[in-house]
DNA sequence: GTCTATATAAAGATAGAC
DNA sequence: GTCTATCTTTATATAGAC
């Protein structure tokens, strides 16, 4: 596979360092690949490390993925859940919740690339398992408040708020098949990451208000 | 792989047949896995041949997965070329290209998974080969031809485009996990289709007009 | 045109030395 | 805690019989 020819391995036998720097690598090759196309070897490769790491740290290659997800995952839900966002306003609570996808996105298009792939090949059974779905429910919670209080038009709830998230994180998803139709070719660039976010966001209110 | 004890195997020796047979297996087992994770056995066994069978009649795994894109998109691309959607005023036009978008989706979620499969782990690489990009520029003409007439809102065609495609697509890529989340579970049966289709279909209208 | 081997390579996982 | 073999399984691909 190419590895670099990086610096001699220094072994620093840091538990918690070696650890997290596996996680770091297995989060890009799963983001990459999928769960099942990912290589143990090519983790243990980008982490300098050996192959036989990953079975010390994490036993086996099914819970390192499911050790990665969380890893991945859990903070930037908590950063979600701190914004309260039961008790604001509708439309300040749909603006916030919008802007903290785009950020976390934006600054981790892995997240995208892992929750596409647990859907597509893993029937979202981990996924479910390390449970990360709530922010489709604060979505639906705010539209649904939105229309009783008369301010959002009468859309289908659920359905909208999966529409409002695939605004959100398609474009992340279908980047590579997308690139090779704009001369901009760079989508995760800041100019282009701030159109994209201001197209979808004006798409998604615009939708919404009445 | 516990392949189904069917019927005994009767050769027909139908050229024709059985290439068909074996790009429609291909489909599914491409759509299910992506073009990496998917395995010549298994597309072998639902098709009731032999793996010898795909290298006879494909030559390697590229070439049938190469085959089969073409296979899938070749077909419905067509039906929406038929539409002449240029020649169309531009909401009657976006109307148009929305409806066959969902009914050619609905009717083979195949094309989503594969498509979001080839940004994911082939980075568009046979999608491009294949060249089967040019509806999301049609898309983008209609939105750029509204704006003109000043019945759409303001709003950067390229990427709403890609929006209005995200909209479409991303229900059904994401199906797997949403349906841990929803009481009804099928979201490919009828009814929730048809309010898929709404939902979308509203959010981007009044997304869009002025 | 279809099948039954079989060659070859890759990838998950483990044993045992240091 | 980290590494070097090595075992085992699985998958692409081919050879050759019918």
């Amino acid at each position: 596979m190419n590895e670099k020819e990086s610096d001699p391995i220094v072994s620093c036998r840091d538990k918690d360092a070696t650890r997290t720097k596996i996680l770091n690598s297995a989060s890009e090759e799963f983001a990459k690949f999928g769960y099942i196309s990912a290589k143990t070897e090519a983790i243990a490769a980008s982490t300098n490390v050996t192959k036989a790491m990953i079975y010390y740290y994490f036993g086996n290659k099914e819970n390192l993925y499911i050790e990665t997800i969380k890893h991945i995952f859990l903070e930037p839900l908590k950063n979600i859940e701190i914004l309260d966002l039961d008790n604001k306003p509708p439309i300040e609570a749909l603006e916030l919740i919008l802007n903290q996808m785009h950020a976390m996105i934006s600054c981790k298009p892995t997240m995208s690339y892992i929750m596409m792939y647990e859907a597509l090949q893993n029937g979202g059974k981990y996924y479910k398992q390390v449970g990360l779905f709530n922010f489709y429910h604060l979505i639906s919670n705010i539209i649904q408040r939105g229309i009783d209080l008369g301010i959002f038009k009468d859309l289908d709830p659920k359905h909208t708020a999966v529409n409002i998230v695939g605004t959100c994180i398609y474009y992340f998803c279908s980047a590579e098949n997308i690139k090779h139709l704009w001369d901009d070719n760079d989508l995760l660039a800041p100019d282009m990451l701030d159109r994209h976010k201001q197209s979808a966001f004006k798409l998604i209110l615009n939708g919404l208000l009445i």
